[in-house]
DNA sequence: GGTTCTGCTGTAACACAGTTACAGGAGGAG
DNA sequence: CTCCTCCTGTAACTGTGTTACAGCAGAACC
């Protein structure tokens, strides 16, 4: 038979596979071996270990973050729409994304996403610490929403369920705030909801 | 040699003990028994096992987030009390906060500040569909900033650092900006400009 | 052609992980 | 004294990451 040669890359694309079906746990050396139709040593020889693999299935992740292209008119919607952009990028690799982060490279991937904010402020007019204070705000921000979410879809039985904490006592005086948190939150929306209005107050602040 | 009897909440002291210090993937079964001067399978009698375990220190960590006492005499500070309150606490424990958000519990961890939340934005006179969402607006850059900061002071070497990205375009344009982009960010002052911005915007536009 | 050297693969083992079948011991209930 | 329930310990099973070591293929060199 002829011999193909393994390659790095292959490993590589055989663990994102294993990875985004199941899970990095479910990636054990012997399955990728298998997977690969190939010995557990090979492996090794071409990532050095688990660790290893996993940083580079990370650091890949991290590059294909790259090109970003902000779009509309006004600096609000053009970040608003670097922010969707980069939530669309996200919820496709959830695994991949969990990894990033605890590795604590969530920071880094958002990169790119840091240097459309600094242009978008600056095209606002701010200038100097203020505009990196406005730039940090927002970043944080979408960030941390982003992290926020994709902790909620996997939130399992959600129990006590938030509709269990207000009943009781709110429903008789604002039942139409009870209902409003009793429904499932829609991301999206309290997405767009909150970053028009951080940045609308950063940047309306500093212009008026 | 007197009988000591062994209890649940033994294992679980020991094992917070253990994960506290060096993280949870440094709590093994075998080590637990040896710490606690017992053999494997008391631990198994008391605890079933170690996923059980695991999520019983996470149980144990939500519970203890309970008690939280807004101060302040507007809502706004009342608000930003309750999310410093919480950051505090969130960081003497990285390593459990880690694992109630590995297991998607982070937010069920935040429902105590949720209800302070309804309670300010009532106060404020917000009410129905509006005031459920601001109150989620907040909560989700809470939480969200919390898991960026925890995630910031994880991140290994910064490589790329963020300096680097700005200093070649931008520090000629505005070497203020990029100055303060190079210094680290001061999270909390980040979390309070943010918080403030938000709330503010948030209730200001339904009172004005 | 023969030899050697590099790059890669496979065999078989190591230590350690979670887990459990099974055999008890301690101490109260009858 | 016996039984029964709660709890503990011994010793094993499987599966994990990892590696020492022996080889094979093919290029390079003499």
């Amino acid at each position: 038979m002829p011999r193909v040669q393994l390659t790095r890359e292959d490993v590589l694309d055989a663990a994102t596979r294993l990875v985004v079906q199941h899970g990095p746990q479910d990636l054990t050396m012997r399955k990728l071996a298998a997977e690969l139709g190939t010995a557990v040593t090979s492996i090794y020889w071409h990532v050095g270990n688990r660790e290893s693999l996993l940083d580079a299935l990370v650091e890949r992740t991290v590059q294909e973050m790259g090109a970003l292209v902000p779009r509309g008119r006004t600096p609000v919607d053009r970040v608003v729409s670097v922010a969707r952009a980069l939530r669309r990028e996200l919820r496709a690799r959830p695994h991949l994304i969990a990894m990033v982060h605890e590795r604590g490279l969530t920071e880094r991937m958002f990169l790119p996403a840091q240097q459309a904010l600094v242009h978008e402020v600056h095209a606002a007019g701010l200038r100097g610490a203020r505009a990196a204070g406005v730039v940090r705000a927002v970043q944080f921000q979408v960030v941390g929403h982003v992290l926020v979410e994709r902790n909620r879809e996997r939130s399992p039985v959600q129990s006590p369920a938030e509709a269990d904490l207000w009943s009781p006592d709110l429903a008789e005086h604002d039942p139409a705030l009870a209902r409003a948190l009793a429904r499932p939150a829609d991301p999206e929306r309290v997405f767009v909801v909150s970053v028009r209005a951080l940045v609308g107050a950063l940047l309306g602040a500093a212009a008026g």
